[in-house]
DNA sequence: ACCTGGTCCCGGGCTCGGTTTT
DNA sequence: AAAACCGAGCCCGGGACCAGGT
């Protein structure tokens, strides 16, 4: 963000008085281009990286820490770093070669696997970064896919380091999946995989991301408080709080940020007060899943989830739950059921038992597993209607 | 035995956009 | 140039069936 916008945003919250200047900057989906306090982790990666920048692929790498450690966060600002460093027209590293002279290129791509899903999708996701040309979303098939790539890689004596985040989560791409998938063009391509652990029987080399400590939690915090909220809207006590109850994990402390920021606002105040700090941190469960993991669903299963979290659950049954959903929306009552305990195995929102009515079986009721302001203030910035 | 909650799976239809035919 | 066609993904609905409680 450049001195101008930084002026812009200050005139226009001073002019609403508003706590919040730029909600973006609080936002726990969006990554700092240059993240604070991981700097000996960025230099283990390059470290691993090394062979690179002899045109030569690394083997394969595996970056793992616990949740909210910034392992995204690190790769996604190092590889965006590492292509824009020539800055010219092609964004890739060109080094010339110690044998033969020719000049290689080295791609470095970042895959979500959480948005990723399909061999289709996955040959997209890469091919759109390599690829000069607009890359087609439908209408051929995969096959013609991995053949283009093939040509823009082995074809050009280029190659590519992918990065596949997020590859232990429920129904993502798995490191096996994606092992297959690139095997035909296996010779110009090695893989960073990213996560909470390593893939079973993992051979590679591994940088651990440790969680935050304390305070280099409130450093992250106050960074971002720096830009986003308007000065003296929290003050140093209240960061350090923040910082311990989220217990090393910056996707939580930034969650709640945002929650006790977005309170504030709707209050009218010019301070976040404790009555927004205790709301935040109530809004945001304990050992809960990264808002992006229900920001990632489909349209049709993020309503659902926005109707859930509207009409609090409020401990009745799944079947009750699921047909109150499907009047409010276009659903039928048994479909709305599926997407729950779909979504209920995948970890976004967690079943809770009742105790039983009579006969049958005990029914249970479903709750929220991520943080649910943020994610309602989020989906309705989105196109989610 | 009977009931209700929970799991699993698949068919069919729809949209999108590139390709081929008319 | 328009129309027909096709590959692929996505989504919904629903039914068969399994599990656990009285």
């Amino acid at each position: 963000m450049n001195i101008q916008d930084r002026i812009a945003r200050r005139r226009s919250a001073h002019r609403e008085r508003s706590v919040v200047v730029d909600r973006e900057q609080l936002s726990p989906v969006v990554h700092r281009p240059d993240p604070v306090g991981r700097g000996p982790v960025l230099e283990q990666l390059l470290d691993a990286f090394e062979p690179v920048f002899d045109g030569e692929l690394p083997g394969p790498i595996a970056a793992v820490g616990p949740a909210g450690s910034g392992t995204s966060a690190v790769i996604t600002a190092l590889f965006d770093a590492l292509n824009e460093r020539l800055g010219n027209s092609s964004r890739a590293i060109a080094t010339t070669t110690r044998t033969g002279g020719l000049e290689s290129v080295t791609w470095f791509v970042y895959v979500d696997t959480r948005r990723v899903e399909s061999a289709f999708a996955f040959y997209r996701a890469v091919l759109s970064v390599i690829s000069p040309d607009p890359v087609p979303e439908s209408g051929i098939g995969t096959a013609e896919l991995r053949d283009r790539l093939y040509e823009h890689l082995e074809g050009k004596n280029a190659n590519a380091l992918v990065a596949i985040d997020h590859h232990d989560e429920p129904e993502t791409l798995g490191y096996d999946r994606v092992c297959e998938l690139l095997e035909p063009i296996a010779d110009c391509v090695s893989t960073v995989v990213v996560g909470q652990r390593e893939p079973e029987g993992w051979a590679g080399t591994t940088v651990s991301v440790p969680a935050y400590r304390p305070h280099e939690l409130v450093d992250v915090i106050t960074d971002r408080t720096s830009s986003g909220l308007s000065a003296g809207a929290l003050d140093h006590e209240q960061v350090r709080e923040l910082a311990e109850w989220a217990d090393g994990n910056a996707h939580d402390a930034l969650a709640a940020l945002f929650t006790a920021a977005t309170c504030a606002k709707a209050d009218d105040t010019d301070h976040i007060g404790r009555e927004h700090i205790d709301r935040a941190m109530a809004d945001v469960p304990e050992n809960g899943v990264h808002v992006d993991r229900a920001l990632a669903l489909s349209t049709s299963r993020q309503r659902v989830l926005l109707d859930l979290v509207s009409l609090d659950a409020g401990r009745r049954p799944i079947r009750d739950v699921a047909s109150d959903i499907a009047d409010r929306s276009e659903l039928t009552a048994g479909t709305v059921k599926r997407f729950l305990y779909e979504l209920a195995d995948r970890g976004v929102i967690e079943r809770v038992p009742l105790p039983g009515s009579g006969s049958g079986r005990r029914p249970s009721t479903v709750e929220p597993r991520f943080p649910t302001l943020v994610f309602r203030t989020l989906t309705a910035a989105g196109s989610v209607s």
